[in-house]
DNA sequence: ACTGTAAGGTCAAAGAAAGTCAAAGTCAAA
DNA sequence: TTTGACTTTGACTTTCTTTGACCTTACAGT
């Protein structure tokens, strides 16, 4: 397993275990043998708001890196999803969406699983480029409405 | 026997042994004295969703190709629709699928209607005419599979 | 206010995998 | 013997990760 990984789960347990997590980047980083902005990495491709977390960081002396769980409004919740896809849509974030749906039980996990196969890359291999997140987009948004 | 069929067997085994099988490309290349490419291309030929099994990977440091089967005992009839579908499927034929599979209880009515939403003609509006019946096919191959 | 030090932030280059595609090879069936 | 499906190969592409040099912000003690 990689070191983003690795890093990344140690966060998500920490927010299993205290409902937030609040780092010491350098140390941290110490502590695992890697350059500090590793962390900075994990956090911009992991936690990002797509994935339902909110991040607040500090500089200077007593600096820290706090990560939350973002608690959305559960009835609007799948409106402001779809609202806030524009025209197109990348893997990586659709799964993003997804994931942080199921989190917060607005998508129940075969419904989840079922999204997420609709549009995965492997069921858009045919589509061009140029317009497969497009594609990505209406479809998401088009399920996401039916569930509504 | 041919590479291809070694290879092929191998991940079988694994399947067998573990129920799932991850890969390093590169790796498992390197010990079969074979290019990775073709590593896709056995991939590509033998485990494909038609014959039942789910494919996902990642790139990058740590990347891994994962494969697992799709589980035959909730619905070797579904599996028989996957495989009745060629490599093209047109709206209409869809839609007919569909309710059918939701007559004959092998899909409940809101999994019907999500499929039926990713699979619609607006969700693919995007999609340019030539490609749109073969995006449509993989998408729906796609959604069956992960409801086994 | 001014300045030194202790954080965290940014960005781009290098590295590590996997994906794609088309050309060339193989082999059995017609 | 030709054809066509299936294999093998390798050059090139795309995506994700790791690293390091340099930048910015906060505080604490003059």
């Amino acid at each position: 397993m990689n070191l983003s990984n690795v890093i990344a789960e140690m966060i998500m347990q920490m927010l299993d275990e205290e409902g937030y997590t609040e780092i010491q980047r350098n140390e941290l980083a110490e502590t695992l043998g890697c350059v500090p902005s590793q962390i900075n990495y994990v956090i911009s491709s992991r936690f990002t708001p797509e994935h339902g977390y909110i991040v607040e960081s500090r500089r200077g002396g007593g600096g820290y890196i706090r990560i939350t769980r973002a608690k959305y409004d559960k009835g609007t919740a799948l409106m402001h999803v779809v609202n806030g896809i524009g025209k197109s849509l990348d893997d990586r974030t659709c799964r993003a969406h997804i994931y942080n749906l199921n989190y917060q039980d607005l998508l129940s996990e075969p419904v989840a699983k079922l999204i997420l196969s609709a549009t995965s890359e492997s069921a858009l291999r045919a589509a061009p480029q140029s317009v497969k997140d497009e594609i990505r987009a209406s479809i998401f948004k088009q399920m996401l409405l039916s569930l509504m």
